[in-house]
DNA sequence: CTTTAGCACTCACTTCTGTAGAGTGCCAGC
DNA sequence: GCTGGCACTCTACAGAAGTGAGTGCTAAAG
């Protein structure tokens, strides 16, 4: 279905309008509020065409229109090709900037999510990398106890990992250490998956004369790898979910319980934003287009960051299907932006 | 004021019908579901002394009766000497004992939150030891990069912290793991505190003669452990936020969301929890007793859980003022007992 | 053919009113 | 001291009526 102008005008002013108030607008009052030059029975007409069109519905027969999930991606998608809205962007990289270097990456995350949910007043979620996939800066191993020991895995990237193990065999805070040590030096830079490779070839070749310490370290290694790779499915920060009690949008409890409970599980969320990890740029799911979003009215634009080359995570916004897109999408892609240039400079 | 047994008889039966169904009750209602063996007349009486007595109010004139937070107090200090509340003990220790021994103690609180709220259907709260005072198992220190390192503390009692430093100095790895080794051997057991003076006279006796070795770790120890032990207030673990979703007593979404945000923000939470964290057993706050639970309708019941003689941290459960104290004072008493024992057993 | 004004109609929301129900307070009698 | 009875109070609920914002349709004007 192809839409002339005033067409786009009249579903533009209905969205603007109902995404400022959470109300359905009717064709008196867009005329009053919006200078079409015309009245308000023709927008009545045209009204009824982008219902037709499913652009539009309205809640009983006699309330004002209010838009459809399609409408609002007619909306989005158009929102992408004008010049305002890059234009927009600017100011708003700049809000971006407040973001600065953290140690700890997982700081920055955080940083980041507080950010987002503060300046769209909607909810707001990070993912950080998995540690199964993330390339080695420092690995270290400590003895708790007798057979009990943490592994203590820093990313390139910036992130630490603790992560506990029992072991059938106890081995002394010195071996541990000859065995970091080893690992340091010569499987650096390599993921996990990497290091148990190459240990395993490199045991493979030099089988009759390799030495013990790197049979404790393939050993451990091993044991800590595997055990590190699965099940862990990342973390998630976020931050500003009590905004959803300032939305009118949101009057049943049981909804907003949903979405406190299902970001507090984390592993819903972080399965919704990860799955859309690979595509480039800013991601908008309007509603019901994605399943966890459901039909409850929220809406989610996420976009991902990297290391170099390297995608790492997704950070978003949760809001309202009414929520302003024009400045959260601007938003959410240069906090991306920032956070790689931030992830870049940890040398 | 002193109450005869007919009126401490009625007062509970008006408590226990609130805590039931968060509604006024009113003197006919109560001859009915309780067998007083008097008419509804008498009951009225009676409320009518209880409510002069400032146990009872009633919301407006014609309403039936609810406790007031003196109603409330005065039931709790009366259930703490009743014998079916003891015996109430034994099938909630059971539940207690769910919790088992992990090996990162962080994952016990967070277990020990989720159970509390589970069990409750109201919020669980659980402060972690600060690492300030915690006696000090092992220390490792990682360099991430040129200038700035990593310091991972584990106490005794089995927390660990990741803390992040960075450094005038440069120092190599190699460095960092004589300094570990070298305080993890002589200094293992004492607090971050201790350490830091015993270096300090340490320093000041063999000053002509100390090695290399010490003037290093010394150097770092005293900046480490003074960025550590400031400002950092412990974490707080946290469970069933949601519940609150699910009380009729909060129809207000400004008292849901500013508990909500409370728990978030975690700061005043943990001040709270540490300010009783002195006193013995468990301890309930009703209402307005306290003033982070404020007119709201809050109550907390706290306990402290201590390894050893050294108390450790609190926790507990945070509800409606009519929560169902004579079942949430045992579970938390037997829970803080059950964390104390579990995180005794990790030699 | 498009646009417009006018008109009848619809439906949610608000206000008002009456009633039922639960509760209180008080009093006289046992 | 306890009780039944009675008048009174207040809430909650339901129906009635009015209001306002909006729609759809139609006929006339541009």
């Amino acid at each position: 279905m192809q839409l002339d102008e005033r067409s786009k005008k009249v579903l533009k002013a209905v969205i603007l309008s109902y995404i400022k108030t959470a109300l359905p607008i009717g064709s008196r009052s867009i005329t009053e509020r919006f200078d079409f030059g015309v009245g308000s029975a023709t927008i009545r007409n045209i009204m009824s065409d982008l219902e037709e069109g499913g652009f539009l519905t309205h809640p009983h027969t006699s309330a004002g229109r209010i838009p459809t999930e399609k409408g609002y991606r007619f909306y989005v998608d158009t929102l992408f090709e004008e010049e305002a809205f890059l234009n927009n962007k600017n100011s708003i990289m700049m809000e971006a900037e407040q973001l600065v270097q953290r140690e700890d990456a997982s700081l920055l995350l955080q940083d980041t999510s507080r950010l987002l949910s503060d300046l769209t007043h909607y909810m707001a979620v990070v993912t950080a990398p998995k540690i199964a996939t993330a390339h080695i800066r420092h690995i270290e191993f400590i003895r708790l106890r007798a057979n009990c020991i943490m592994a203590i895995t820093v990313s390139e990237a910036g992130f630490v990992q603790n992560k506990f193990f029992d072991l059938a065999k106890d081995i002394s805070q010195k071996s541990l250490n000859d065995i970091s040590d080893y690992l340091n030096n010569f499987y650096q830079g390599m993921t996990l998956q990497g290091i148990r490779e190459k240990l395993m070839t490199q045991m493979e070749k030099i089988e009759d004369l390799y030495d013990h310490l790197q049979t404790e370290a393939f050993e451990l290694t091993k044991y800590a790898v595997g055990d590190m790779m699965e099940g862990e499915s990342g973390e998630l920060y976020t931050d500003g979910a009590t905004h959803i009690f300032d939305l009118p949008d949101f009057s049943d409890r049981k909804i907003m319980k949903g979405l406190l409970e299902a970001v507090k599980e984390k592993q819903s969320v972080i399965q919704l934003l990860d799955k859309y990890i690979g595509s480039k740029g800013v991601q908008v799911f309007i509603g019901s287009e994605n399943r966890f979003l459901g039909n409850h009215g929220f809406s989610l634009v996420v976009s991902q960051y990297k290391r170099g080359d390297r995608v790492l995570g997704a950070l978003g916004v949760i809001g309202p299907t009414r929520m302003d897109y024009s400045k959260v999408i601007p938003l959410v892609d240069s906090a991306a932006k920032q956070v790689s240039r931030l992830l870049e400079d940890l040398s």
